[in-house]
DNA sequence: CCCCATTTGAAGCATTTGTTACAGAATAAT
DNA sequence: ATTATTCTGTAACAAATGCTTCAAATGGGG
């Protein structure tokens, strides 16, 4: 990984130094300087052979003008063109604004929650806007039977995209943790349903087994998985990727909870009517049960 | 919904066909494809050597990686990542702040997680780190028993908790759904029992009852609730306050889970030794039971 | 006009890079 | 368990890159 250099103050530090040294320079280092400005700090990331083809001028003076400029050789200067160039591109996509101040949390702390957001965003980066719909769409379509499953840690995941979808529409379906029960799903499954599998480092081979047999049944298959991709992958119809390393002993689901939660509101909307009144059938219900209890 | 569009020519080529290759690529190939994500385009200027390192792969497996994106080989590649830089790196910086360009995101998406952000930033800021060490504290002691339990959306976070802590430590117990057999769990608490409660909006009038309850018992009461507060606010010795608002018709449990994510990592922390060993045991038993099922 | 200082590129060299071939390792499939 | 298949790193190699040396330009002052 590009080592951020700790001290960006100033992020265009030879683009400085170009400037201070601009009179000092002889008529081939100018031609130089002059193409290393014109795009910034790009033309410097070339190989030195062409940034001197391209400004007209060999390749030794490449070298002299970025020992002039206080560097080491060629390839120092470059990796801090490289570096400044990093900095700019990065797009803080939705920024945590700077900690607060005076605030006593703990370094650990600041470094799970930083954590955390890079991840959020990386995984929003990362998430192709045709999967998503079509993960929507396929799971709003009240054709298909939905089946759900987590492993060890997703299965609260699981869990709860069950609990919505469960609300929102019909004919969902939270599998067992026990594998011994599964072909009694597997028997239920057809080209109709969708096969909503959850699973993130250690994968797990049941679950990989599960999605081939459910596969060769032609039910689509939507996969959460990490940033590395469960083997389950290949199988998969649709494959979402989220980023759950954190400073912990364990991952993190947020991001996984952060496309389900946005999947839930996008099937909802989707629907709308119907849902509605389901929701307000089940309200009702929950009434009568509540009155039942006491 | 996001809306699909005709392929506009977008400038991130290589990312596109990286997000492609997803399903196909080896696990080595992912290591490299996740650093190259992760700070891209910049990541893949470095020499290949350098890039490989980073990976934590071999050279071989980066021009792979290159001739199956359909590079000839990785300068190819390189060049790409190059052009797509210095075209990012011309747009106007205003335009490269927030949300990526040229994504096809709807804007209900993004307000949905932007709004997300906002949740956890807020939940953090109004976190008192007193009451977030005190509650690690109380969860961490092996002295004490927990018994955890979440309403009808937020029963997933207890799950999600009860998973973790389970695993780290002796004498967890998740509550039942069903209030009915509560007085079962009740009888075991006493003055060095927690309940951890995780009551948001619809509030239950069961879980308030069962609070009291406990409280009565001397039990040290943990709530995990909304930014409004939970009647039981009043019963329990710590509440967490969070952000839960969305635009749709549910409410996001993600700032609940990230507080529940730090306390994990933090309680785990707090007591390593003997979670290690603890873990070590059960990963031997979670070999032995996967040989038991084949 | 010659000398000296400075600038500059050509040529050559060591180093590093990008690539290929191959064999050990890991997986999956009998 | 054994085999076949795929994956992946080591090692050797070729091709550049980056650098050094040195001599040819250049360009003022005497």
């Amino acid at each position: 990984m590009l080592q951020m250099g700790a001290q960006v103050s100033r992020s265009e530090i030879v683009k400085d130094k170009l400037k201070d040294q601009a009179g000092a320079l002889t008529p081939a280092e100018r031609l130089l300087s002059d193409v290393l400005l014109r795009d910034y700090p790009m033309s410097g990331l070339q190989s030195i052979t062409k940034l001197a083809e391209a400004a007209g001028v060999s390749t030794p003076t490449v070298i002299r003008l970025a020992r002039k400029l206080g560097f080491d050789g060629f390839p120092e200067m470059q990796a801090a063109l490289r570096d400044e160039a990093s900095a700019q591109i990065k797009k803080p996509i939705l920024k945590r604004e700077g900690w607060p101040q005076g605030r006593k949390d703990s370094p650990a702390f600041r470094n799970f929650a930083e954590a955390v957001f890079d991840n959020l965003n990386q995984t929003i980066e990362r998430l192709d806007p045709a999967t998503f719909d079509a993960v929507a769409e396929v799971l709003a379509d009240t054709q298909r039977s939905i089946f759900l499953l987590g492993g060890r840690i997703t299965r609260s995941n699981a869990d709860y995209f069950f609990n919505h979808l469960q609300i929102i529409r019909p004919g969902v379906t939270l599998l067992s943790q026990s594998p011994n029960v599964w072909p009694q799903y597997l028997i239920d499954m057809g080209p109709c349903s969708v096969l909503v599998i959850f699973d993130i480092r250690r994968y797990e081979t049941d679950l990989a087994r599960l999605a081939s047999l459910a596969k060769e049944r032609g039910v689509v298959i939507v996969l959460f998985t990490d940033q590395w991709g469960s083997p389950i992958s290949r199988t998969a119809d649709h494959v979402i990727n989220a980023l759950v390393e954190v400073p912990s002993s364990w991952d993190s689901t947020l991001a996984i909870n952060l496309i389900v939660e946005a999947l839930i509101a996008a099937i909802q909307t989707q629907r709308l009517e119907q849902a509605t009144d389901r929701i307000e059938a089940l309200e009702d219900m929950f009434l009568s049960t509540r009155i039942f209890r006491k």
